[in-house]
DNA sequence: TTGTATGCGTTATCAC
DNA sequence: GTGATAACGCATACAA
């Protein structure tokens, strides 16, 4: 329904507040930011001249004289990927409990995306969090050296980060496949210069190393349902029996696309995924996977931010990951 | 990894690229900002003035004088439900292509908390996209008149609102229902006061109606997963045959918890959702659901909003629904 | 305790 | 085509 043309009537400011309370706007703005600087009666009318007038603070003429916004930035690669979720509603929780506003912007795995809004965020927010961001390392360190930054799911020394350790739910993970008979395994790589994928790369490359499990990697591909798709009919031509995602979306689309094929989830190849994702659980076969504590994450990246505020320093904590055993896996054929 | 505390050297102003390029400041401004203005040879000192000294217009400073922000605010209820994605992800394709900037709050369901976040967001942006909201009225039209205002699932004369067009696809629904042989539908309500809700309840009794079934509405309840598992002992106690949610999560919920209770989804109970989101296609059953396009719903706000900000009046257009067959709907026992 | 004066970084309105 | 200047709304050092 369109509506007419407004006539959106200028807000009040501490000078209209400060006439009608019959005082200077200074102290409009004393008693309104430092209670107790200013004497309770005068106060008491001022806040009610403000109540009547409807007065709110400005935030941007406050922001620009103060070069405080009161806003953090939060980068991420995919809004729809539903790991971010976790990381947007655990900051989302953390700032709104200090009065902060979250801004969230997407670059679409875009790394050039990603330069321009870090940029355009940069002037507005107070501090940034990058999600499993791509931007390089100088990059990085530019934004940091101007605003306090937290990196979550990379790492860059002398920069704060929020990072899972990988280590042990993939320790587990592989332990698993291992125990039921696996002796090689296919990791699916996801997008290009992602430093969590090389992680989780890693940490699978060891865990089957010290099981004498040989490991191959395919990759790099886009991390969704449609890259892990595309992955299916390699998997069953060279009749691998164990596969490990770079992440759910993947899992589930290689799962899909392998049945679709006539292949058989555990019964053919065994597939596990990370971040166990809102669906994982309700999917046939309901999928294996590393449940990466996002929500978690989002909190720390917040709370780290607002403590570099204070000037606080910070001690980052790694985030224990854990292997949820579900359907998808099973004895090796 | 905690950083050392930077010296976050102050960022350059037009004030620097003057003094750099031996002009006076409001030259710096019209060549950066209207391009033309200013003789080309100078326009090319400063523009490598800038450069040299990687300088970024301030936007705070810029949008305290000229009362715009380039920014566009979104409240939704709950970034947790799969459902707000595509509002999401459809509203930011639209502001960050034309330069705007979204700031996402969250209410988590709360009015209270909603009341709060439009309080502080409406000073710092152009303009809010209010999703699924539960504000008052009056509040509503208050927010209106101060900063152009859209609304996404909820109807109110005089403000703009993207709306689905819930009718197509649920007498599409109802008439899959009737043609299974169900006689007696049983509608599951979302959260109280949810303007959608009523509608899709309503739009469910005129369908029934027309095909002389019968009908019932229960609720309200907590449209979550959890808000539906909750139903599942009444839904079996009362041999209904045939469910409608809310939306998806509540579906799912009912589902899963009815079959934990020995029931059959479709042989004992048919149940469909609302929204087809992320999962809704992979659970087993199947869910059979009235798809609702959130990404379009969220582009056409955003679209809404910018049109808006130029003057230019705005045609809505209802948003068509779509009735998705899966299989957690059957014939009747 | 309160008022005065100034500045944050930009753009708009005048002159020139 | 370019420079000077005021103004946006607020917070703060200083004066009273």
């Amino acid at each position: 329904m369109s509506g007419e043309a407004e006539a959106p009537r200028p807000a009040a400011t501490i000078y209209d507040v400060a006439a009608r309370a019959g005082v200077n706007p200074s102290t409009v703005s004393r008693a309104l930011s430092k209670p107790g600087r200013v004497s309770a009666a005068t106060e008491a009318r001022i806040r009610r001249a403000a109540e009547e007038l409807d007065f709110r603070v400005n935030p941007i003429a406050r922001a620009l004289l103060t070069g405080r916004t009161r806003t953090i930035g939060l980068v991420v690669a995919d809004a729809t990927n539903p790991a971010v979720f976790g990381i947007v509603r655990g900051a989302e929780e953390v700032a709104s409990a200090q009065d902060y506003t979250l801004v969230i912007a997407e670059s679409r795995g875009d790394p050039d995306a990603e330069v321009a809004t870090t940029d355009r965020l940069l002037l507005s927010v107070d501090g940034l969090i990058l999600a499993t961001t791509r931007l390089p390392d100088e990059r990085i360190r530019s934004l940091a050296a101007r605003k306090p930054v937290v990196l979550v799911n990379r790492r860059l020394d002398g920069v704060d980060a929020v990072l899972p350790d990988v280590e042990s739910g993939v320790t587990a993970l592989v332990a698993h496949l291992d125990a039921l008979g696996h002796r090689s395994v296919v990791y699916l790589a996801g997008a290009h210069g992602s430093w969590i994928s090389e992680r989780r790369w890693g940490a699978v490359q060891r865990a089957a190393a010290a099981r004498s499990m040989s490991v191959a990697q395919w990759g790099p591909h886009a991390p969704t349902i449609d890259g892990g798709r595309a992955l299916a009919p390699r998997i069953l031509d060279e009749s691998h029996t164990a596969v490990v995602a770079f992440n759910d979306l993947m899992a589930i689309g290689a799962m899909q696309a392998v049945v679709q094929r006539g292949g058989a989830v555990p019964g053919d190849v065994s597939i596990a995924g990370f971040d166990d994702i809102f669906g994982s659980e309700f999917i046939v076969p309901a999928l294996t996977t590393v449940r990466t504590p996002f929500e978690a994450a989002g909190r720390n990246a917040a709370g780290a931010l607002l403590q570099r505020f204070d000037g606080v320093s910070w001690e980052p904590e790694l985030l224990g990951t854990e292997l949820i055993v579900r359907d998808s896996t099973g004895p090796r054929r």
